[in-house]
DNA sequence: TACTTATATAACCAAATGCGTATATATGTA
DNA sequence: TACATATATACGCATTTGGTTATATAAGTA
């Protein structure tokens, strides 16, 4: 129970959500989230340790790159993530994310 | 989005997470709900006023009592609501809290 | 080696959160 | 009217939260 509430309070942040619902279809680096949410580097790292320390995600290196992924053991919370995600109309900048994330590889400096 | 998030902010506490489930099958006054979660007065008075501004719940008033029920205009968040109880058995206290809730007149003094 | 990119994390701060205690109001009853 | 029950809310407090800035580490490149 108090596993799902702070599942719940992690949702509960514009950020972490956004993460979550674009980890949803492909893992993605760091500076990627930060190119497609616009967002600063600090502040992605900070929601993605919290998300990372809570179970709800894995992390790989490549080089110097650092790869989230959504973890797929809890059936409750992909269902969840996907009951929103059914309902994406009614969220722009979730829509705005995903699309921009189709070519995520161009917020890679060096590529 | 941010009523999406605020709606997760009101369900990462474990009162407010057991209150919706529970009015998610009959409306229920203050009282009852104290008696059900065994919970204080003002505590859970204070958690249902957070539902009610965020128009998540009802309430009417019924000579001393207050009822309060959920709100069935947002299917979304009444979806994830189902996913939470189809997954019961990994969250005792919440079908302890369904069981109790089967005779909640028992918790109205005068009855 | 010097520099750049990628990332994590610490330090600090303002705002929000949740709780207990106390109190005020409303309704019903004796 | 006096009292009991039901409920809302204010106050004070300790904790948590999220953000910004600065810094440290790791990896790649010139």
């Amino acid at each position: 129970m108090s596993e799902l509430t702070k599942f719940f309070k992690l949702l509960s942040d514009e950020t972490r959500l956004r993460i979550l619902l674009l980890l949803k279809s492909q893992r993605l680096c760091v500076c990627e989230l930060c190119g497609i949410m616009n967002e600063s580097q600090p502040k992605v790292s900070k929601h993605l340790a919290k998300l990372r320390d809570l179970g709800i995600i894995d992390d790989e290196r490549h080089e110097q790159f650092i790869f989230y992924s959504l973890k797929t053991n809890n059936k409750l919370y992909l269902r969840i993530l996907d009951d929103i995600l059914d309902s994406i109309n009614d969220y722009p900048i979730v829509k705005e994310d995903i699309e921009k994330s189709e070519n995520a590889e161009r917020f890679i400096k060096i590529s």
